[in-house]
RNA sequence: GGGGAAUUAGCUCAUUUGGUAGAGCGCUUCGCUGGCAGUGAAGAGGUGAACGGUUCGAUCCCGUUAUUCUCCA
């Protein structure tokens, strides 16, 4: 059975059993700020177990892109090693949101795993919570006795709750779990040692498949638990470990999803698949994390330097790094491998294919970019070991390894790698250390301490009436403290509200709420699971009261303008620069509007120029705005309208239509195109491979700006007495002045020069010494110069000259080397007494050194002073 | 979000208690060769990212900003 069949067979299966199948989340989770990544099948159901939003549907199943790098059993550097561990994986899974429970999930589950996939009764075993007396949580009977219906009571096994107790976060739903672990070992191991030993014993062919949570309790932030309203049921299977046990092998990697990528690694390493277990490793890391990499990208999340962005990156160049390694491949070769992933997942991941262009692009800039980091890195590395041999050491300092990894990205077992075969060694306690300062200094930075919610009206259900009202009259339904890094904000829940959640590249609004006189500003508003939360510094007297809502009028206008004119700019870069052009992320608030889409050169002047001039046409016309709310989500997209990639949409969605322009939205619009008024593009640049980004303003902005410029070139014209041609006459300026500044230079050195040969006539010869004192009027650069060739004319030479500059003085001093030497001279010491005498101080070398001053009259002296010390 | 680093000639990079800014490649001119490849010589090319501070003096020390790299969360 081929991994496709075993998910369609899934599929099959629960549709008969009256679910409804979704589509995966994306694996990049935009608005949560406690998860990067979806990690669970039922990350996008999240709002509906905490009641924030209530289900269409109460049964759903699905097959879920998860993406996992830390975790109890997961770290980065573990996988690979193993061969059951990955980055990304497909969770298979089945809901019910206070629909059935554990009678029917228990049942069905065993149904689908016996008799559609066929797995031998007796090599399944179950787990169950056995209860923790702490958390006042019993044993789960009623799963134990379910379970007794279908298989012996020896193999129900009970487990603790490190095992068996799911909970969502430090606080929320949570409830016990089942599990179900299938022993795919040989027959005769069966035999001799019982799977009941192996269970949760991290045997590699002992392994948990499928994961039952019955959530029927919510965590509080006190540690105490009370029982749900509704009870939910969450499942969970890895389809590849899944695939591992029906194809019969015993590592998910020997399975046809990842041997056509490990058979692609094959011909372009040239290493064989099972000879040696370094390779074996490394060529299972590549095919891990191609597919993480290629299906982030594809869901939109580029690498990048923070965030979820550093986590992909870190990915790529952990393959990049085994393949560098261990295979010895020196240039990009995950690039290509993307490809073949793209042609194998294609089929049910269309987002693979639709992109494929800019996935292997964007993979093979990075390679090159991390080939460069690591060529960098070993040059550091070859001056590090050195300096170590010099001072005759064997051990690397760690602070010096950790700089090279902090600093300068070189991975730390490359350098460790080629330590050893410098036979050197690296201080790794030393390095930990610092590797934990660091994480540290981090985790102050960015902990956040939530307190528990205050509930002030039940059951409230938060609506959005900010696309019709700036102005409401709001209660407060809920709210709780946070404190971040010292400050302390409050986290306000409103029952209807006219402030826009940063949410579509739009920003959140400001503004304040009022009662009785008093004003509580909101200072920002964001959405968390789906829930609109306004941030406040302090809480209103009496939080139950009614209050006034006012969002920050010019605010919101400008922004809703910038807003509009982005739709507009995306339309017309297709226009202008074809159908290829996705929107890849866009920022918009009051100030200007970002824009950033896959297009693979730069967008010249004459199209920017187009581009600009349809926006500004559209919004002379006057478009007037159609707006489509609670439109299905299947009759949007028969509109036409453009779905981003990697946004995760509810089942209605809002459609946003400008003439044209056509775009599934949440943000706020303009009425008529007329209101932004002016649209000027203010930059184009690259962000990343294949992939442009346009600024630009609009609206009073724009306006204002081109005013400013007027305003600053008629300044200019008339500083140059209106000329018919500014730009010529400001070129010839400049490549006069050059000139200018050349033939001035030319000049000064002639004048040196002449200086110079006055100067040579007034060297004379005192004891064997070529002795030169004298005051000149010259720059301190050209003194330095005439002093360094007379040294080299005059043997046992030894000069002074004294400049003065405006209200300024300097001395300079020069001795010939050998003087230096012979008369254990010091130029630089000589002429702090000196500058004594001009009022200042300076310094230099034993054989040349320079002072300055206020005092020009102590020149003489200086100079006099000078030539008794050195001359008798 | 927090930390570390980088920014020097067209390109790749040197330059250690702050005291004369350099190399390789590329470019220009000239020479050798019938021409090319090659090779020899000379030369041009620098507000040392921007701004401010400390200092007699800053590419170097300090601060701010910008851009880039990098690690951590």
């Amino acid at each position: 059975m081929t991994t496709h069949e075993i998910r369609q067979h899934f599929f099959d299966f629960f549709e008969s059993k009256g679910h409804k199948i979704v589509p995966s989340a994306p694996m990049v989770v935009k608005n949560d700020p406690t998860l990067m990544f979806t990690n669970a099948g039922m990350n996008q159901f999240k709002d509906y177990f905490l009641g924030n939003n209530v289900p269409k549907v109460r049964r759903i199943a699905n097959s879920q892109k998860c993406l996992r790098v830390s975790g109890k059993h997961n770290d980065l550097e573990e996988v690979g090693v193993d061969t059951y561990h990955h980055t990304m994986f497909e969770m298979l899974g089945n809901w019910s949101f206070g629909d059935y429970f554990k009678k029917d999930a228990i049942a069905w589950a065993w149904e689908l795993l016996t008799e559609v996939y066929k797995i031998p009764k007796d090599q399944l075993y179950v787990t169950v919570f056995e209860g923790d007396d702490a958390d006042g949580v019993p044993k789960d009977e009623e799963s134990i006795e379910i379970w007794k219906k279908f298989i012996a009571e020896d193999r129900i096994i009970l487990a603790s709750k490190k095992d068996n107790f799911w909970e969502m976060g430090e606080t929320g739903p949570c409830g016990p779990c089942t599990e179900i672990h299938v022993d795919i070992r040989p027959e005769a191991d069966r035999k001799a040692i019982s799977g009941i030993e192996l269970v949760n014993n991290d045997h590699p062919q002992v392994v948990e498949i499928w994961n039952n949570v019955f959530m029927q309790f919510n965590r509080k932030a006190d540690g105490s638990l009370e029982p749900l309203p509704e009870t939910h049921v969450d499942t969970g299977m890895g389809l590849e470990r899944l695939a591992m046990a029906l194809q019969g092998k015993t590592s998910n990697y020997d399975t046809d999803l990842f041997q056509t990528l490990i058979v692609e690694m094959e011909r372009v390493s040239g290493v064989k698949y099972g000879v040696k277990e370094e390779t074996d490793i490394a060529l299972r890391v590549i095919a891990d994390h191609v597919r993480t990499i290629a299906f982030s990208i594809a869901d939109g999340q580029l690498p990048s330097n923070t965030g979820a962005g550093y986590v992909i990156r870190r990915i790529l160049r952990r393959a990049v790094r085994y393949g560098y390694q261990t295979l010895n491949l020196k240039e990009p070769f995950l690039s290509g491998l993307s490809v073949v992933l793209g042609k194998e997942m294609g089929d049910p991941y269309q987002e693979l294919l639709n992109q494929k262009d800019i996935i292997e692009k964007v993979i093979y800039e990075e390679e090159l970019s991390f080939f460069r980091t690591l060529e960098h890195g070993i040059k550091r590395m070859d001056a590090l070991m050195i300096n170590t041999k010099a001072d005759n050491k064997t051990i690397l300092n760690g602070a010096a390894v950790f700089e090279l990894y902090d600093t300068f990205g070189f991975p730390v077992d490359l350098t460790s790698l080629i330590a050893r075969e410098n036979n050197l060694t690296i201080d790794e306690e030393a390095f930990e250390i610092e590797l934990d300062k660091q994480k540290t200094r981090s985790r102050a930075a960015t902990a956040v301490e939530a307190g528990d919610w205050i509930t002030l009206i039940p059951d409230a259900q938060e609506e959005f009436v900010g696309y019709d009202n700036l102005v409401a009259r709001v209660k407060i339904v809920r709210y709780r403290k946070v404190s971040q890094k010292q400050k302390t904000f409050y986290q306000l829940v409103f029952n209807q509200t006219p402030f826009y959640p940063e949410g579509g590249g739009q920003v959140g609004d400001t503004g304040f709420i009022e009662h009785n006189g008093e004003k509580t500003i909101i200072f920002d508003t964001k959405k968390e699971n789906n829930l609109i939360i306004h941030l406040t510094e302090k809480l209103p007297e009496f939080p139950g009261s009614d209050f006034d809502a006012h969002v920050n009028v010019s605010k919101r206008a400008l922004t809703t303008a910038n807003h509009s004119a982005t739709h507009l700019l995306h339309h017309a870069l297709r226009t202008v620069l074809g159908t290829h052009v996705e929107q890849k992320g866009s920022l918009v608030n009051e100030k200007n509007l970002r824009f950033d889409f896959s297009h693979f050169s730069k967008v010249t002047a004459e199209e920017l120029k187009e581009i600009e001039d349809i926006v500004n046409r559209e919004i002379k016309a006057g478009i007037a705005l159609q707006e489509h709310r609670n439109v299905a989500i299947e009759a949007a997209e028969q509109m036409g309208a453009m779905a981003l990639f990697g946004e995760k949409y509810g089942d209605s969605v809002r459609v946003i239509q400008f003439g044209p322009s056509l775009e599934l939205c949440g943000g706020t619009h303009v009425n008529n195109t007329s209101q932004i008024g002016l649209f000027k593009l203010t930059a184009e640049s690259a962000v990343a491979a294949g992939i442009r980004r346009i600024e630009a303003i609009t609206s009073t902005t724009a306006e204002n700006l081109l005013t400013e410029k007027a305003e600053k070139l008629d300044a200019i014209n008339s500083l140059f007495k209106n000329p018919k041609d500014l730009k010529a006459v400001v070129e010839d300026m400049i490549q006069k002045n050059h000139a200018y500044q050349k033939q001035i230079e030319v000049f000064q050195r002639e004048k040196g020069q002449l200086v110079k040969a006055d100067l040579k006539a007034k060297v004379e010869l005192i004891n064997g010494i070529n002795y030169l004192g004298e005051k000149v009027n010259l720059d301190a650069g050209n003194i330095k110069d005439i002093l360094h060739q007379l040294k080299g004319e005059f043997n046992n030479f030894v000069a002074v000259l004294g400049g003065i500059e405006d209200d300024k003085c300097n001395l300079t001093l020069i001795i010939s080397e050998n003087i230096v030497a012979e008369k254990g001279l010091d130029a630089g010491k000589i002429i702090r007494t000196l500058s004594t005498h001009i009022q200042g101080g300076g310094g230099g070398q034993a054989f040349f050194a320079t002072a300055g001053g206020k005092n020009a009259n102590g020149l003489d002296k200086a100079i006099a002073e000078f030539k008794e010390l050195v001359v008798s």
